[in-house]
DNA sequence: CTGAATATTCAGATCGTTCTGAACGATCAC
DNA sequence: GTGATCGTTCAGAACGATCTGAATATTCAG
């Protein structure tokens, strides 16, 4: 891959990262680890992407918490060397899993003590949370069902990816 | 409502807005329509929700603009008023599907110009954004078929809330 | 042990987003 | 017209998230 689309990928992926929730550097590392075939040290993710030391440090870190990245040892290196988990659903699966117990969770918690909390009396209240708590319950349902289990929600979306095909033919 | 109970209920509509993409102010505001039969006009909107009425002002143009309150006139008043419009999931639905495409579609676009551009050689990289570029699709594909129609989502909706009861059976 | 190489941490700098409040603009009563 | 009321805008303040870089910790060779 030239310097160019290697460059390109990495800030596409970079911005990307915000879809799923992991932040620009934590991306762009994960881009350049994708895009190479061969470990890389701490100094040159740094030196590549431009940014501090520090920050790979603790964006890799991260990255290495959510199971994003894999640190190894090289033989007769001294050094801490990364490189990427190639399975992406796998890591979107979990991604997905952990900000849903995050985020998602409390909220409907949260609803739901609140709902428990008002007056009978108040009707237009009791009705409008009562339709977004059905609301994010079947949501919950929905994401509850898709995230039970990693390959079968692989399958899937492989099936829903065949009936559209890419690239379109021509 | 009692104010302590509405004043709870506006501070977690106001962090749950991150789930859905609206910013504090603006969910706060909406929760405080919601939980108020009459409309509300601007000076007691800030008021009630100690903010500033520039602030009040913008966030409530915003909220007009995703369609999740509207602006009315009282006879005798020269005053603006706000009302939440009562259907919460066809906004939820409306800023779903905008969602997507301000933020979902470009990032899909973005991937197929750079897996397009990456050279044929270099296999690595092809078959890790091309198993990207496959999820997104089918991700799409459910979207797509999601935000068909509002009207058939929300019966979806319906019936898988009611297969899980709130609040359960004791 | 000492010194060199490497990794981590964290106080403060930077940056984007949100919020304030004063200025301005519009509308109405008189 | 003037003054009062109300709405909008926007420059800059406040805030939170992210990033830097120097200090500190760790690890290893000799």
């Amino acid at each position: 891959m030239d310097s160019a689309a290697l460059s390109d990928f990495v800030e596409s992926w970079g911005s990307m990262g915000a879809l799923w929730g992991i932040n620009r550097s934590m991306a762009r590392i994960q881009a350049l680890l994708l895009a190479t075939k061969e470990p890389l040290g701490l100094e040159e993710v740094a030196e590549r992407l431009d940014m501090s030391r520090g920050n790979a440090s603790t964006s890799l870190k991260e990255l290495r918490h959510w199971g994003v990245v894999r640190r190894v040892n090289l033989t007769g290196e001294r050094r801490d060397f990364y490189i990427a988990e190639h399975d992406i659903w796998s890591m979107l699966f979990r991604i997905g899993s952990e900000r849903k117990k995050r985020e998602f969770d409390p909220a409907l918690a949260t609803l739901r003590k609140v709902l428990d909390s008002t007056g009978k009396d108040d009707e237009l209240v009791r009705e409008r949370l009562g339709e977004l708590e059905e609301i994010l319950r079947a949501m919950d349902r929905l994401l509850q069902r898709f995230l039970a289990s990693e390959g079968a929600s692989r399958a899937m979306l492989k099936f829903l990816s065949a009936q559209i095909p890419y690239p379109p033919a021509k």
